[in-house]
DNA sequence: CTGCAATGGAACAGTTGTGTTCCACTACGA
DNA sequence: TCGTAGTGGAACACAACTGTTCCATTGCAG
């Protein structure tokens, strides 16, 4: 099944696109201003979603399917959990105004539950390994994450003249040292990798 | 002028507490939930805020009044640049949801006048004297630091059972380990007063 | 060319929020 | 007791969005 037309894929993709970089901004926006950045009569957006609700809920799929992805680019499993962390902040980074969505409907469990997990047993790896200050809690720690990443993105909509690339520096320099356990206390055989990159 | 009646300033500001409770957790909410949750008739709210861009101007005016009240409050001008924005963050945190409202339209251009000035020259003064990280421009440390309070916020409200002040003590260690410049580099003639408390 | 898949536009009814008007009710001071 | 300030409720017209139906169009495959 699922096997429809090359064109329908297309539009379908159009419409989920648009949706979620309009919904980003503005999350009550109508299906209206949806079907138009989607270069799309209203008409065909009803005709792939029979309601906003069905959109929304394809939005949510979509997203987080993205999520995975990002996740798996990062290679979760490779060095430090703080290390880890990071190289995921840098793939969630690029996923850009779904980062708003996200973070907007924050309480809204779709995304959660997977990657909640995942998230969880990388920064309890952290705490095991002191790349990640053990006086944070994971939950706090995600958080952080989230409200940081979606700061950085809008920091650089609102900017257009930075670069993409130093907000990103700015956002993993910012993070880290959040992050980082503060005085090299006793416990780490704290070795080659610094955390800051240049 | 502004004589008003007892009567008329109270039902004022219960309509304006509601509001501010209100368009927090849903910016688009409609004038009559706002009205019953200031429990008071869709007719009187109309009676004091004509239309609702009058309710949510005068939303924005107590919003910058608050803000001014604690900006205040954490005298700014004590100790390093660095303290003086921490004690601003444990006022600020105070605001509760009006921390929402204020970081969600954040491109709102209302509340940023004149206190986006005044915490420019805090943090100016904390690359001074060493107490906030040099490599991070002014701004983007606006940034991180109202989305860390947002996010100190919601995370509290997700969380009933977890005290105001642990998760303001989680803040405000974040926050200065974000800020505090990492290694003692070279350039500092770092004063008495470390950047860490406790 | 014919036929079908995909689309866009117009029109419609239904819902929800808005802003307004009008009237009734309550409390309180003169 | 009366008059007034403050209020609440009902009703209305208006606007915007939604979901649906119907029909005309484009474009491509056979």
């Amino acid at each position: 099944m699922a096997v429809t037309s090359g064109t329908k894929n297309r539009t379908r993709q159009a419409i989920l696109d648009a949706a979620i970089d309009l919904l980003a901004e503005n999350p009550g926006c109508s299906l209206g201003d949806i079907a138009a950045a989607a270069q799309v009569g209203r008409t065909t957006l009803h005709r792939y979603f029979a309601e906003r609700a069905d959109l929304l809920a394809a939005v949510a799929i979509e997203g987080g399917q993205r999520l995975v992805r990002a996740a798996r680019l990062a290679e979760l499993d490779r060095g430090t959990g703080g290390e880890a962390l990071m190289r995921l902040c840098r793939e969630y980074f690029d996923l850009g105004p779904l980062l708003s969505l996200i973070f907007s409907e924050q309480g809204g469990e779709c995304w959660e539950s997977q990657d909640e997990r995942l998230l969880g047993d990388v920064i309890e790896r952290g705490h095991r390994d002191g790349s990640i200050d053990g006086g944070l809690p994971s939950e706090w720690i995600l958080s952080v994450l989230w409200s940081q990443m979606y700061a950085a993105w809008s920091y650089l909509g609102e900017r257009p003249d930075s670069s993409r690339h130093d907000v990103l520096d700015l956002l993993i320099r910012t993070l880290s040292n959040s992050l980082t356990p503060r005085q090299p206390a006793a416990a780490q055989p704290v070795r080659n990798k610094g955390g800051q990159s240049q």
